[in-house]
DNA sequence: TGATATAATAACTTATCACTCAATGAGTTT
DNA sequence: AAACTCATTGAGTGATAAGTTATTATATCA
């Protein structure tokens, strides 16, 4: 029964996905389809026997990344609904995957249009967690009387615009890492009644 | 005398210009160098005798930019020093540039080094503009206890944001001119006492 | 063990660009 | 008006990258 093959495949494929997304973190997605396959000692050849287009890498590379974030967001969502945590627990999962998420945002132009769909559903969910974790404080009468849509999009505008401008504000390191506690500080001093 | 001839050359020269802004804007940066000469009515050729490189173009179209930016705040900064004045002044300029700046932020990171370093330099002359409006306010203790330059980062963040995903928010449509008031409003909540 | 299927290879093809250069013709000078 | 200057042209060049395909090597099966 045919087993050693399909292992080999597998193992091939797992290849030139790792190196694809170490090498579009690294180097943006602008990079040639040789270096993705040099970085994961494939042939070039080999990327088009598993993926007809770069197209359809990137594509599949996205759906795991998004999984994946959903899968952290969900397991800790469960806690408490307390928003200082509820941000942490959201940078904390962005520096998990600073690298390939600095690059979606900085790139999103040249994305096809079915992967910014993905990256907007990914926020989507985070929507929803920050949402579920103010309303309590909100309907309290403990959050600023501004809608809630806005209250989420300044914090991604702010969360975003340390991602961005990373070389700026903490050269050679981890943006998030170094500025977590300012960020959250900084939000959640600004929404307060 | 010669000069009909530098006149011409000047002509092509500026055609060439105009050229290349709307089409960056319209199509992003990475725009071939054939479109802009079309758009120009001008050869193919013609572009590399007025600039050696499609980049000494971009440097040359963003340092007008640069130029013309900083005028406008200029002037409208010698108005009075209100925060909401100011933000809507701000927003303003930007719509004036909406299509190139936003390009901007979107491909920043194609851009040469010369051309970033260029942009840094506009927002650090808002920066300045901005605290100078927030000084008094801050210091009669009507401002959240919050350092100056995340409030700024905090601001630049929101406006970029909604820059960066207008698609989204405001499909054909400017959607600073759409959301400028939400805008002021959502930051000058959050940042009072 | 020999026939067959298939994963992987690497050289090849095709397309797209930025940039060059010899030719052209209108403008300028004497 | 003849000589020459110079802005403009567009076909050509070379580099780069995605995707193709004939070939090779190895596993599977009868």
């Amino acid at each position: 029964m045919a087993e050693k093959r399909k292992l080999q495949k597998a193992e091939t494929r797992k290849r030139i996905i790792a190196a694809a997304i170490k090498v579009y973190s690294e180097q943006g997605f602008s990079v040639p389809t040789v270096t993705i396959a040099e970085e994961a000692k494939v042939s070039h050849g080999s990327i088009f026997v598993h993926f007809p287009t770069v197209e359809s890498l990137l594509i599949c590379l996205l759906d795991s990344f998004s999984q994946s974030i959903n899968n952290e967001l969900q397991s800790l969502s469960e806690s408490s609904g307390d928003i200082e945590k509820l941000l942490n627990m959201h940078i904390n999962v962005l520096i998990q995957h600073e690298g390939f998420y600095k690059r979606l945002i900085k790139e999103a132009v040249y994305l096809p249009e079915e992967a910014k769909n993905t990256f907007i559903a990914i926020q989507s969910i985070v929507s929803i967690h920050f949402l579920q974790a103010l309303e309590y404080e909100i309907s309290a009468g403990k959050i600023k009387a501004v809608p809630f849509h806005m209250l989420f999009n300044t914090w991604l505008g702010l969360v975003h615009y340390y991602l961005l401008n990373g070389e700026l504000f903490a050269p050679q390191d981890s943006v998030l890492t170094r500025y977590k506690s300012a960020l959250i500080e900084c939000f959640t001093a600004l929404i307060k009644q």
